[in-house]
DNA sequence: GATCTATATGAATGTATAATTATATAGTTA
DNA sequence: TAACTATATAATTATACATTCATATAGATC
């Protein structure tokens, strides 16, 4: 059970972690360190787009920086983030097995009485 | 490691959590399945504002959903979300901590090479 | 079938956010 | 100090999204 004012600071954790160059960030500096340029060129984005997602993935704790020199390195500050990943893919491919089964459904609207008793939960 | 195509999808789910909303009908549906019209007037919103975070929330395959009579009830499909929430709210607390301690820190920018390298990573 | 209740959906609007371009800043090296 | 490298930031634009209001739909009851 959450309180109410921590249900705004989780759901900004997870939206930070809902986008997917931000993900692809979080994969690359899973292997260790990385620079910021390193990161650009690895994913092929431009500076200031990779480096305003740093900030933002910096701002929320889930990484590190520190400066070397010229450059800068980030690193992962809470390993957490690959046990929310890990979950969510299981559970993902859980559904995807069961979607595979049930077919696609588009909602209640369509669905008779009888259709929705038979049903199980979360059946699409 | 995650494919290119999976992150997207994982993406995807973070961002669905992402809403503050959302995380409120989810912790409403812990205790047991419910009517739109219970979470409405339980969570003092609108009711096309809570029917379209329903249906967002059972595309995503995290709620299910069965109609009775008039009305539809929805219901957790997916446990993990409280895994998740869980693992979140504990980093949170530990980051908390952390920045209790180390005091509001505003970036790179400001830092001397020194408080570079004394710091330690996630150092704000 | 008309009306009522519960829920979903479409259109409009405001707001947040990602991407891009241009520029500023911190540190290094000559 | 000037030029160079690496990174951050400001301004702009485009897009996605949440919210609201109005309305449609499905089922129940009369």
């Amino acid at each position: 059970m959450i309180h109410d004012r921590m249900i705004e600071v989780v759901a900004r954790r997870f939206q930070v972690l809902g986008e997917p160059c931000r993900l692809r960030i979080l994969q690359q500096l899973q292997r260790g360190p990385k620079t910021v340029g390193q990161i650009v060129t690895e994913l092929a984005g431009t500076q200031p787009n990779v480096s305003k997602h740093l900030q933002i993935l910096f701002d929320a704790g889930l990484v590190g920086r520190e400066r070397e020199g010229n450059s800068i390195f980030y690193s992962i500050a809470d390993p957490m983030v690959f046990k929310l990943c890990e979950l969510v893919c299981r559970s993902t491919a859980r559904r995807a097995a069961r979607v595979q089964r049930i077919a696609s459904f588009r909602g209640p609207r369509i669905r008779t009485r009888r259709a929705a008793a038979s049903s199980i939960r979360g059946g699409n």
